[in-house]
DNA sequence: AGGCAGACATAACATAGGTTATGTTATTAA
DNA sequence: TTAATAACATAACCTATGTTATGTCTGCCT
């Protein structure tokens, strides 16, 4: 029964009980398929489901009065996205596909069934909240301050970091479906300086561009530039067992 | 028996039964008190209290490897500090009062009896989180795509917005305990750039130093320069309520 | 009562990154 | 087959912001 985009994921953090598995499943509807710059929404709109990622990628942006745009997040298939608006009526940034892709909606106000039903998916559904605020202060620590240089190498690790965990990953070079444009917009850059930083690191073979996106050929170099230090993004998955059933221990 | 810290603040969400107010109350530790400057925790610790701010302002910030700093938020009476770490064993960032503070620690390991035993209260500490997230991005867009004198501003309103909410204000000019140091790391910028533009705002009857902080003289004219759209401020109080009680329909 | 430290101020100079402009190539559209 | 569009590239020039260096004014410590 578990044909639901999100049980698997959810799997990762912690074994679902049928009961679960079931229950999650009944939220879902069925998965929706979008192209390529596709807009599941647009700041502003109504905020009733949240989606999770099933193939393809996505990125959430916000549009500003002088017609610039900053790039809040980007999400690889298994994250969940739109749960940042639980407690608004109204979208905070808007959300579009930056390949094809598909994806489930879930009904934002049927979160309380979850909720009641079940304290683990309960606590699954904070801890990924929790993991979604690690990752905007880091993405804040970058745009803040550090170098372009390090902005760039950092964003590219992290976001192979986070393909590594729900998407297995066996070739040596990483391949990031992301154009310069996009790049510069998330990490508050120009695109001119943004390409004049991706031609830099290109020439210390440490990115290169690919047909469909950029490819990463040297992650541990990246890693270096970036001084990159992965403990944002290691939840605490023995906690939150213990938590939701005491008596237990293991992963 | 609403000596919580915290039930005072939650009121503000939806009113409380009893028994969810003393729900509230038995897992708060008694208040303690802190000086300026005092580190509640740094990056790294363990984290197994989160904290709810009764008296003084707070921030929470990331050291960086090459000495600089950035503030991610700043925290007023009222406000939940800490919640961020839910996933974590560690701390992602310290935390260290901005004033002679007050406030009460909660155990994290416990909000497991919160959830199970109110949906209420888990409905409010889910809004929370949601809400520091749009706060974060907000924060995000501000470095991200905003210049000095914006990023100023746009942060000093931002504040002032949050502080109206729970705590009154009457007086026309507002006083924020901040120094143009926390101001430069909280937006990104040198001391130096943050007083050229924080002297530019004085010179135009927007901002001065008071005793003790920065004053805001002219809300109005901030939030001009800023481009202020307070609506990720505003949460969907209403539909907190249809959610866990289904039937009735007002504040 | 003198010395020290933190916060604010300001000037001179340096630079990372922005802007504008133009070109190339590959894809899609007609 | 051409026209139009998106992405990448690169050069010349400009400016917002960073850096280094001093100085003043508090309050505080002993």
């Amino acid at each position: 029964m578990s044909s639901s985009c999100m049980v698997k994921h959810f799997q990762y953090y912690a074994p679902l009980s049928v009961a679960e598995q079931e229950l999650l499943d009944s939220l879902e509807k069925s998965p929706k398929t979008y192209k390529r710059h596709d807009a599941l929404w647009t700041q502003g709109d109504e905020s009733e489901d949240f989606y999770s990622v099933k193939k393809g990628w996505a990125y959430t942006y916000r549009d500003l009065e002088d017609g610039s745009r900053q790039v809040l997040d980007v999400y690889v298939p298994g994250d969940i996205v739109g749960l940042r608006e639980f407690a608004f009526k109204k979208r905070v940034s808007g959300l579009k596909l930056l390949t094809d892709g598909e994806l489930c909606a879930f009904p934002k106000a049927r979160l309380s069934e979850i909720f009641s039903e079940s304290l683990l998916l309960c606590h699954i559904f904070f801890m990924i909240a929790s993991r979604d605020q690690a990752i905007l202060v880091e993405r804040l620590v970058n745009l803040g301050r550090r170098s372009a240089r390090q902005k760039l190498a950092h964003f590219l690790v992290e976001l192979t970091r986070r393909l590594e965990k729900t998407n297995e990953y066996s070739t040596k070079t990483v391949k990031l479906p992301l154009t310069q444009g996009l790049l510069a917009d998330a990490l508050g850059l120009s695109v001119v300086h943004t390409n004049r930083t991706f031609h830099d690191l290109k020439v210390e073979k440490l990115v290169d561009n690919g047909p469909e996106g950029i490819e990463l050929l040297d992650l541990k170099g990246l890693q270096q530039v970036a001084g990159f230090d992965a403990s944002y993004l290691t939840e605490d998955l023995n906690g939150l067992l213990a938590l939701v059933r005491p008596g237990d221990n293991d992963t």
